[in-house]
Parts: C-alpha cells; sequence; structure tokens
DNA sequence: TTGCTAACTTACCTAAGGGTAAGTTAAGTT
DNA sequence: AACTTAACTTACCCTTAGGTAAGTTAGCAA
C-alpha cells in the first residue's frame, strides 16, 4: 500500500489525461490508471463514481489549462507571431513526447461512444481554443504581421486542424512532419520570419 | 438463421469498416457486426480467426478503394482542381454521412493499441494518399492552377490534414465546418474559382 | 448418391471492464 | 483520548470481449 496523498483527485486526472492522449477515453480502464498509481482500482472509484465523472473532471482540467495558458498568451504584449509560436509550441509541451495527441482530437474520436456531458464539455473547448486562435490571427492583419487572402474564422479552423493533424500524423510517422507542417502554415499566413522553437 | 453467403468476407469488412469509422477499431466487438449482418459471432471467428485479421483485412479493402479511386482521377484528362474535387467529394462519399470519419484517422488516433500488423499498413495507407495529393499539387503548379508559397510536400500534408481534421470538427460541431474549410483550402492554393460541389 | 468443403451455430472458456458494498485505517478536530 | 471524515482495500457482482471446440447443415462436384 501506498501513503494517501489529499491530491489523489488530481494525480489521477493527470494520469488519465496521459492515457487518454495515448490510448484515447475508451481504451483506458480504472485498472491502468491504478496499476500507475499503485492503489487499487475501487480507489479511484470513491474518486469518481462512474467513469463519466472522470470524463468530465479531465474536461474541465483541459479548460482550466487553456483558461491559464490562453489568458497569459494574450495578455503578454508580444506580436500575434509570437503568441501563435508559445501556442504551438505550447501544445507540443502539453503533448508531451512523439507518443500523445491533443487530448481533444482524442475525444473528438471517441465523440459517437461519449455520454453527453462529456459531448458537450468537449464542443465548449473547441470552440474557446478555435476563439482564441482567431482572435491571434484578427490580431495579426490588423498589425499587417499576417496576410492572407480567404475568410478569417475559416482560416482559424485550418490553423487549428493543423497543428492537431500535424500531431497525430507526427506520432505515426515521425517528428519531422510536424515541424514542416507548422513551416508550411506560417508561410500561407504570409509571416516571412521562420517559426521561433522553443 | 440467414442464407448462407459466398461474399459474407465482404459483408464482415463493410460493416466493420463503417464501424471502424464512428466508434474506432478498439471499440466495436465481433457482435456489433454479428447483429447487424443477423449471424453468430462464431461465424465471423469463421472467416477472421483474430481481430487482427480483420484489421488487416480492413486496411487491405481500404488500399484497394485507395488504388481503384486514385487511378480514376489521375488518369481523367481533367484540370488539378477537378483532381482535387473529386478527392475531396470522394471522401465525404466514403465517410458518406456526418457521423462517419476517415478510416485512416480513425486508425491513426487508436495507433498504440494496434497489432504492428497493422500500423504497418497504416503507414503505407497514409504515404500513399499522401503522394497522390503531392502529384496533384505538382501537377497544378506546372500548370498554372495553383500559385502558392513553400514547399509542395508541406502543403499536401496540409492539405490532407485538413481534409481529415474537417471531417473529425464537422461531426462534433456540424457540417458548415467542413464546406468552410474546404473553400479556404481553395483559395490558400490560389485558384479563385469556388470549389465544385458534388 | 455419396462425400467433401466451407458456412454456420451452440455452447462454452477466460479475462477484463465498470461498478458496488462493507470493512479498515490514517489523519485531523475538539 | 474519543470522534469524525475521507482515503483506501478486499471481495465481490455482472456484462462484454476475444477466442475455441465440436457439431450441424447447405451446396457443389464426382
Amino acid at each position: 500500500m501506498q501513503t494517501r496523498s489529499k491530491n489523489r483527485k488530481e494525480q489521477i486526472v493527470s494520469v488519465a489525461l496521459d492515457l487518454l492522449q495515448v490510448h484515447g477515453f475508451e481504451n483506458f480502464s480504472y485498472l491502468d490508471i491504478a496499476n500507475r498509481l499503485s492503489i487499487t482500482k475501487a480507489s479511484i472509484h470513491h474518486h469518481f463514481p462512474k467513469k463519466e465523472n472522470l470524463g468530465v473532471a479531465l474536461c474541465q482540467s483541459i479548460k482550466q489549462w487553456h483558461e491559464k495558458e490562453f489568458g497569459k498568451i494574450l495578455a503578454n504584449r508580444s506580436t500575434a507571431k509570437t503568441k501563435l509560436d508559445t501556442y504551438v509550441n505550447g501544445m507540443l509541451r502539453f503533448s508531451c513526447g512523439k507518443n500523445k495527441i491533443c487530448p481533444l482530437s482524442s475525444l473528438q474520436v471517441d465523440i459517437a461512444s461519449l455520454p453527453p456531458a462529456m459531448q458537450k464539455e468537449l464542443r465548449l473547448l473547441d470552440e474557446h481554443e478555435l476563439g482564441f486562435i482567431r482572435d491571434i490571427l484578427v490580431m495579426g492583419l490588423k498589425g499587417g504581421e499576417f496576410s492572407f487572402a480567404g475568410d478569417v474564422n475559416s482560416q482559424a479552423v485550418l490553423v487549428v486542424l493543423a497543428c492537431k493533424g500535424a500531431l497525430q500524423y507526427s506520432r505515426v510517422h515521425g517528428d519531422e512532419i510536424f515541424e514542416q507542417t507548422m513551416n508550411q502554415i506560417y508561410v500561407l499566413l504570409g509571416s516571412d520570419i521562420s517559426r521561433n522553437v522553443a
């Protein structure tokens, strides 16, 4: 047995997030989490009676991370390009290592099997992220940093899609594909300077 | 009981493909397939002893579809833009309805849990598709139809990523997002004419 | 018509998954 | 020191999943 901890809930969510990004929500079990934390399955049920509860907590944890990070990025008095860089590098950090994908992508794929409460949370998370990127693009356009044709909204969608897709692909085909894709995005945004890598 | 059929194998693969696009490979069971075909689970084991066998058959079926469709598109004496249109509309047809995503995306997400044989097949399938799109872009550039900055290869990756990501997103957020994204892709490719919808 | 083959079913096995109930034990409060 | 709370464990339950074995039946060919 392991000593009791008061932040067990957070530990569980943290491990669950990792498993979500590697295997998907329906493809990890309470036992997987329990083993990693050296506690029993029932202990996790104590904190999260149903898996749906854990799933919602997972979404809320992501939301908090988003709010914190996005807030920080927008508060910084930096160029739009730097903001976008921070997002891209932050995504990489959040999905640390080449074996993980974006947790939202992971949930999207399983959407048909997810409990409604999680579906709703996921929709909000996606919209929040999309809005954040759109704001950066608008800022970049106004400041003359970016110059691209077409609708800003659609471009924002495209940028987010590309980041997440690149993450997914690079897990299967290697890291270079991520760097390549990010560079191409910057080219298309009309930013001449090459991307800053953290 | 149902009358015996000689193309049961194809029927099974067909149903499995549908389930793959809705729930993912690890999230459908032999029982799901059996119920849809009104046969027993064991009958499917007769055709595909292990689920891995079914998975490989699934990949091969997708490969055949790719080879047939890509071949047709390249053989047609049409513009690069028309070829791309056919691919996009074809993807929509292959993933008929708003409740399905690209089967390759679905497999990518589950990559960590897939048997090695399937991982290998998936890699080949991705590369094949990427090469096909790259060829179209090269053709479009040479013919003056397209005009975009940056590397052709990276742009090809971006286009494929965007199509698949858009499908994934539109299942969660509605169809409009797919149309929007496709239009934006065409804008970025430097093609002025709006997309033809089938 | 006999007989082989392949499609299929019934009946099972084992493991793993989510979940529950009841008891144990650590730690803080008064 | 007594009491309470919450973290945790042991020991279950039920269902589903992948998989197997052995028998049944349809259909085709010699």
